[in-house]
DNA sequence: ATATATTTGTGTTTTAGAACATAGTTCTAT
DNA sequence: ATAGAACTATGTTCTAAAACACAAATATAT
């Protein structure tokens, strides 16, 4: 079970976006019920089939959102980072979720009921406006993804993963080191390819001198040329 | 050039999902603003790169949304039929258009500025809501579509973009024949797959008594049998 | 601390589907 | 009506990546 923190949160600094958005009364009432919870590494957050309550929002740590294929097999549709919201489509589409998602690391999430976000951005064109252009730029990379994922050989897959983690979680104090530390299944399930093929292909970005692997930390040696091998594919 | 029509259009009728949230003043700013534009058979309606202006409503006829891929290969990201809106996502997203929509056939269309649908929206709830709700849906669809054309094998992928097909734009008096006539090279690319392998794995269906085919009309014989090829993959 | 499970690494085999080649057929334009 | 282009069909070859198999190295739990 997740833990329910009871800790004060200044949600106007959290939540910028949204609160900016609120007059006084909508602001008491997003404060009387967002919830705070926390998750363990690799805990569930949301199931596939479950029905959609919250929105939320990430406040600390890294989240998956993945859904199970053809014979199992997982693939991960999107990764989270602190201060994006996320769980808010199946809602808004009045489905169950079609997606799962869990924890990468320890992580603490706001949960605001999408009964009162529906509410407020009725009335607010501005937070209105707000989701409409979080979907519409989510649903531009979903369609970019799609052609990546099934033209793209594997080099090109894992490459475009790799930039795509750096540009989204940073560096290290190093300055090459990705801040997220995944296993090559997950960074498999990414790259739409095997375990063995993500493996494979790591050993051979670092043959080539692009990357150096120590473990789960992954160095990016080259990234120019990374760059390249992601653009041709 | 699209021949721009000068007959008189029912925008209540066509547009009911609009029209009926809208009051008086903006339903004649509606009338004073949209316009209908003809297409012949394959004219492109919008290209990747272009600035999007306008909300476009499809009156008559059949669309693809395409993106070119790695190396000029083209893929089919989304059909749209008759008053299915589209060519928004990217001015929602503040975005030149990342595809590309181009006429099946011979179609009509409706143009309404996108400034105008806007400003209407950031007033009116339902209406936000209603692109929403379409901006939602779409986004589910395109993720159960990275899964599908990822990890389906061509026959799975095939069997599924007839359903897909079949669902959109119906049968004809027999009951059978998909009421649309593409090139096997769209379907190929509907399908993630060459054109090759679609005419191939279309002649095997064939031979499995699971369609009949003459020409580009196709005629579906075991429905039940497509579904489970599309359904295990 | 030690056993058990999970993850990583590598070599080998198999296979689905791309690429290529060629020919017949059906549109389309003048 | 006829030439050229575009589309459809089928056979053959080639290759990227999956599948499988097995160690070795780590992590996790008792």
């Amino acid at each position: 079970m997740p833990g329910k923190s009871k800790e004060v949160i200044d949600l106007s600094s959290t939540l910028p976006e949204i609160w900016r958005m609120l007059s006084d009364v909508e602001r008491n009432l997003l404060r009387e019920n967002a919830r705070v919870l926390n998750f363990k590494k690799n805990e569930l957050i949301y199931l596939e089939d479950e029905i959609p309550k919250d929105l939320m929002c990430l406040f600390k740590g890294k989240v998956k959102i993945y859904k199970s294929g053809v014979g199992g097999r997982s693939q991960i549709i999107r990764i989270i980072r602190p201060y994006m919201y996320f769980g808010y489509r199946a809602y808004f589409a009045r489905e169950p979720y079609v997606t799962a998602a869990s924890a990468f690391e320890a992580c603490t999430v706001c949960m605001i009921p999408m009964e009162l976000i529906e509410t407020f951005l009725r009335k607010n064109g501005d937070l209105a406006m707000f989701f409409i252009q979080m979907l519409s730029v989510d649903l531009g990379i979903a369609d970019q993804r799609v052609v990546n994922l099934t033209q793209k050989h594997v080099r090109g897959r894992l490459a475009e993963s790799l930039i795509f983690l750096k540009e989204s979680y940073g560096l290290e104090e190093d300055g090459a080191t990705i801040n997220i530390y995944l296993a090559r299944e997950d960074l498999a399930s990414l790259s739409n390819m095997t375990t063995s093929n993500a493996i494979r292909t790591l050993s051979n970005f670092v043959n080539e001198r692009i990357l150096a692997v120590d473990g789960r930390k992954i160095k990016i040696i080259d990234e120019e040329r990374l760059r390249k091998i992601s653009r041709i594919g």
